[in-house]
DNA sequence: GTGAAAGCGCTAACAG
DNA sequence: CTGTTAGCGCTTTCAC
């Protein structure tokens, strides 16, 4: 039975009281735009701090005003990658004033419960990352005026706000490097095949093949992990002929690639070349030192707290959808273009 | 000027209205043991589902009722290893039907700006992440009945629950370990000097060469991360005589130690042997096969949401610590004692 | 069982 | 400026 809270909870009542004004003169103190004089001010002041007063957020929103509770769904949060995401979220919208409620979700069906529950706590808005928005959903949080804001994902079809790296461009961009470094027989390992994340990266690596009359040379897929990379390279190596180069859906994988070329006795890039996604913090170790496309987390972030805030405080029907380039990386994993200097 | 939410808002007595019944009702309806017909319950979930009405946590607990919403603060989200400690909570909180407040601190010093915050959202407890609760604050929480539970982290001068890995057991388990290997010439990379996890594991091994009438041979200062691992290691083996085995705070130090160890042309575990802490995701990889203190993460993880549950729904004044023991993984970065049979 | 009514702690008109 | 007075949406006696 969940006692009720060791009642002795001061409120403004106890502090009015003390301080020998009125309750108004209380939550006055505590309205920054709110007109009090100073002296009032610290009469209070000094009593709530005799009674160790803290205002109760949760009453101030009953009656009308916002919580400053962000809703955060994600998957794998346990993910080094997904983790230095949820970092900057938490700490941008800090220094906005907004809190993180987090809502750690499994699949595309935990989110259809988990978000009614973050409606419940009257979130002012919420942000969705690696999951997508059913309709019936996204209509749910607009009759409750909760703007949301998707990230890394994108959908026409649901009105909603997203902010997320333009992972077709940055694939392009890998496929446009590899074909300049001469490479002619270029694979792709997949991602989670169903991750628009992964979509994006394919298709945006096909067409800019495609834009040199070139088609991929051989796929395999994977799940993202380096399990996936070691085991999708060693599906490849063992073929006829072997590509001279892999584009791995993301870094994870790249180095999985890397080693299982190694272990295979091919050198790297000299015998295959293999460039990834992300930029994760492990891309720039020396024994990898991965060419791949920087994904700016902090830029993309920023800008997604920023459309969500925006949403918040001044509501509008406007639907923003933000594709931020990431940043080609280049290092020693894949085969340079001839003349090509890398810059610092 | 943040705008009111969108008023549209449907409460219970909007509920009611359309179901024909009393606001009381409604509440009823959404109270687990309360008094009411089946069929007047059904006359208002039909209406609620008309109106896709859900009941208001935060007007709930405002008139005495948990928030069910637990404060989590922690530094270092970013972290892969602390990354899977807060996806753990999170995972582990909601089964119990709780929901994380993330406070993204910095330090302890925005610790102590950063809990009356959550104190203000009346969280029903706190889980204090690797960072130290100092006696004041820790008395505020007492004060306003906030159970708190610290991780990994102990304090006996603060009287607060906390639940955590045996560091200095397994840091003995180490020593143990080498020393039964026949290593004589013992290093120790430690982590951030100031951290009570790094002084617990120091302690540890300490005690543990102590006890076979053995000192630590060298001894250098790292900050946990990869490359301070790689940096200490190359000045250990920049001595006249070099350690024959090192034991670094964390696993990705000692990543960090075996990739200097065969920089410099040594072999591990032959010439050098190397053991870490932690069990990484990355200690596995064929690459580094470390042999270090595997922390059960989920283990540690439900034992300090049991603690801190069990503190919010039956009160009491006991005060619990709970020391849970790591297991060593023994795998080949280090030399093995003769005749020693590797468990699966 | 069910409804009426009194708060929970705070904000926001509204009069002085 | 300051105090008074309604609520915000919900739970909870208390009568019926």
């Amino acid at each position: 039975m969940p006692k009720k809270r060791t009642n002795d909870t001061v409120s403004s009542v106890d502090v009015a009281r003390l301080a020998g004004v009125s309750q108004a003169a209380v939550s006055r103190t505590y309205t920054p735009g709110a007109s009090i004089s100073e002296k009032m001010r610290q009469k209070v002041l000094a009593a709530a701090e005799q009674l160790g007063y803290q205002p109760n957020i949760i009453a101030r929103s009953l009656s009308g005003k916002a919580t400053r509770l962000i809703g955060i769904v994600m998957v794998k949060i346990g993910d080094p990658f997904y983790a230095r995401i949820l970092a900057a979220f938490s700490r941008k919208l800090q220094e906005h004033g907004y809190w993180s409620l987090l809502l750690n979700v499994n699949d595309d069906l935990g989110l259809e419960e988990a978000l009614p529950q973050a409606l419940q706590y009257q979130v002012d808005g919420i942000v969705l990352t690696s999951a997508t928005l059913s309709s019936p959903i996204a209509a749910r949080c607009a009759a409750m005026g909760v703007p949301v804001v998707m990230f890394n994902r994108y959908s026409l079809e649901v009105a909603v706000n997203s902010v997320g790296c333009d992972h077709a461009q940055g694939a392009r961009d890998l496929a446009d490097f590899l074909l300049k470094g001469g490479h002619r027989r270029m694979a792709y390992i997949a991602g989670e095949e169903n991750s628009s994340t992964n979509q994006e990266r394919e298709r945006g690596f096909t067409e800019g093949l495609a834009a040199a009359g070139q088609r991929l040379f051989a796929r395999e897929s994977g799940d993202y992990s380096y399990a996936a990379g070691f085991d999708a390279t060693g599906r490849l190596l063992a073929r006829p002929e072997r590509p001279d180069a892999i584009f791995c859906a993301n870094d994870w994988m790249a180095i999985g690639a890397i080693d299982q070329a190694r272990q295979s006795g091919l050198k790297v890039p000299e015998d295959l070349s293999v460039v990834g996604f992300d930029d994760a913090a492990m891309a720039a170790w020396p024994r990898y030192s991965l060419t791949t496309i920087n994904q700016p987390i902090d830029k993309l972030v920023m800008a997604a707290v920023e459309v969500l805030v925006n949403a918040i405080e001044s509501p509008t029907e406007d639907r923003v959808i933000k594709l931020i380039p990431g940043r080609l990386v280049v290092r020693n994993s894949a085969r340079l273009p001839v003349g090509h200097k890398k810059s610092a």
